[in-house]
DNA sequence: GTCTATAGAAAGATAGAC
DNA sequence: GTCTATCTTTCTATAGAC
């Protein structure tokens, strides 16, 4: 008997669970974690109810695993805007367009559900909490501050101004889509909220 | 045998519908109509499960009847403009404010429900079309072009400015509440979207 | 009119066949 | 590894006692 390739299987199991995590994702996002039947799920992967839970032991957990994803990767996006070398401007601006945009938006709505639902695991509540949005921003703030003194964006308490500015962008995500012109230039007019 | 009040039963009748419907508004928005089980709006009315049924024949009834108030106090929002005799900055100046105040919140939240959630009854969904948000914003099209022509707002196609300012206000209607403080300072902020 | 107890339906999670 | 069938839990809705 020729020995199994665990390596072969292993890489496997990781597919099969990136699938199932896409798919769970989307329908997250679009109905909630309580709206999100476990059979939706499947169906959305193109497996059957019961393989599911061969990957994942329970509906939260694989929750709880997406939200962690979603923080990794908005931890990343915040970060990132550091080595950029643009006006603090384009950097907020480019920013706000990678929060809208199509690609990152499921992972940024799903924060967005933890922080605004009540029905969200206790856990899910702890990663987010553990580098929440308001410590997002304040790694902006000496960006923001940059911005005004260089008369890019207006007067007023940076901190305020940017919570506010993203409370914004957070209720936007939450809307239907909107076509990819639309958003471009949404970008520009949301922009007027904190330019001077 | 002393003839029944029958109009003093009716009255009880109606006052503890009014109760359950308070108690639900609260809950659905909070929680959305999955979300949100017969149980948690009876504790919050401080009666028994069984008894919301004698009200309401079901979850989706009841919620069919609080998107019907909804609507209507929203079509008096927008009405009511019409008859302000300030300026049309001021009139949507205003209308932010009633948005967003605390009181009238609750039902804007349920409508955005209806209008962004897959689970809510398809009856809401129509009641919610009959006079949908995009016609309230075309009464606001008048207003807002008068506004142009006077220079208190910017250039621009009405009809997308207008979605956008709303799609703002909705976005912030779904945040967890601020002090009142705070959101009158939003409302002179958030017209920068839309002033000269 | 109101409550408690319960029937019925829906969804989460598991077991067993292939 | 995957699917279908089933157990279990949770919630909606009804029935019956007071």
């Amino acid at each position: 008997m020729p020995p199994l390739n665990e390596q072969q299987l292993d890489q496997n199991r990781e597919e099969r669970r990136e699938q199932i995590k896409k798919a769970a994702l989307k329908v997250f996002t679009k109905r909630g974690i309580i709206g999100t039947k476990i059979s939706m799920i499947a169906k959305e992967a193109g497996i059957s109810q019961g393989l599911t839970y061969r990957y994942y032991h329970s509906k939260d957990e694989l929750f709880i695993e997406l939200v962690k994803d979603a923080m990794e990767e908005t931890a990343e996006a915040f970060a990132s805007l550091e080595n950029m070398s643009s006006s603090p401007l384009e950097k907020i601006k480019e920013l706000t367009k990678k929060m809208l945009d199509t690609s990152n938006k499921h992972s940024f709505m799903l924060i967005q559900q933890v922080q605004t639902s009540d029905e969200v695991p206790d856990k899910a509540k702890e990663i987010v909490r553990q580098y929440p949005i308001p410590s997002f921003i304040e790694q902006l703030i000496p960006v923001f501050k940059k911005g005004q003194e260089m008369g890019e964006f207006c007067k007023g308490d940076p901190a305020k101004l940017l919570m506010l500015y993203f409370s914004v962008i957070s209720g936007l995500m939450l809307l239907p889509n909107k076509d990819e012109e639309d958003q471009a230039l949404d970008v520009d007019i949301l922009m007027k909220l904190i330019r001077e």
